[in-house]
DNA sequence: GCTAAATGTTGAT
DNA sequence: TCAACCTTTAGCT
């Protein structure tokens, strides 16, 4: 269940492990059973992340796009790989690991215009060396709708998920239902330089943590997953700063999560 | 052991 | 607005 720290983990350990490399490519499931026959024997030049989408480069003009959604994974693992189980939709092998891609919400093969176009609607993604946050600034500072939807609208932001979001609007101190006009400039700053910060440590412990060490029930030794947040899925729990209940409802089809009175409108 | 919900998005209705 | 994707985990019993 991936943000976009998972994506440009898993960028960085197919790029070590197989780029440059001739792949073979099946899909046990069938469902992908003409773009695997035409990846297979192909080489696999560079994975590059983007926000949530991953583009599997080839030496060929047409890349592969999976996106995750919700549920998909990826497992990468040393060969040989085990027979194919349940909904294999797609196993990349390499020279020495194997690739297994499950549940994927797209799996398709693109051409480079079509790449583009997807590229085109993402916002800037904070995990890019060099990313210009100014046009997600641009959209957020003109809009009415709450800062909670926009932080997940992925063409404003690309590859924030919903305990980003969550944790960020808490850090900052920030009602989730402000509309984005309303948020200061430098508050703005504060929480772009912050999400940079907390995705690229996302992307090397390879899950995500907000919470300050003085924040936790336990201070010392590695935060457990219930102490890994201030308010994602604490519903009804005593906020870490306040003690007031945390608050849930939903905002769009998602659930957001909030305290009423550190986040105070 | 079973059920429901979940770090997400698309496409049909 | 809702179903689909079809795995994993949390929270029950």
């Amino acid at each position: 269940m991936p943000e976009g720290h998972t994506i440009h983990r898993l960028a960085r350990e197919l790029n070590r492990l197989l780029a440059g490399q001739i792949v073979t490519a099946a899909s046990p499931q069938g469902r992908f059973a003409d773009g695997a026959a035409r990846l297979d024997g192909r080489e696999l030049r560079r994975v590059e992340p983007y926000g949530k989408h991953l583009f599997y480069r080839f030496d060929q003009p047409e890349s592969l796009h999976v996106h995750l959604g919700l549920y998909g994974t990826i497992e990468i693992a040393p060969l040989p790989g085990p027979a194919p189980r349940g909904a294999l939709r797609l196993r990349l092998t390499g020279d020495g690991h194997y690739v297994d891609l499950r549940g994927p919400t797209a799996c398709e093969l693109l051409l480079p215009a079509e790449r583009r176009a997807i590229l085109a609607r993402l916002g800037p993604d904070p995990l890019r060396p060099g990313v210009d946050p100014a046009p997600a600034w641009v959209r957020i500072s003109a809009s009415r709708t709450p800062i909670g939807a926009l932080l997940l609208d992925q063409s404003v932001l690309a590859g924030i998920g919903n305990v980003y979001r969550a944790e960020l609007l808490f850090r900052h101190r920030i009602d989730p239902h402000r509309p984005g006009r309303a948020v200061a400039a430098a508050d703005w700053d504060a929480m772009w330089s912050d999400l940079r910060q907390l995705m690229r440590a996302g992307v090397r412990a390879g899950r995500i943590v907000t919470t300050r060490p003085e924040h936790r029930d336990r201070r010392r030794g590695q935060p457990t997953r219930a102490d890994s947040f201030y308010v994602y899925r604490r519903t009804g729990l005593p906020c870490r700063i306040c003690g007031t209940e945390v608050r849930t409802e939903l905002m769009g089809t998602r659930n957001l999560y909030w305290c009423p009175t550190c986040q105070a409108a």
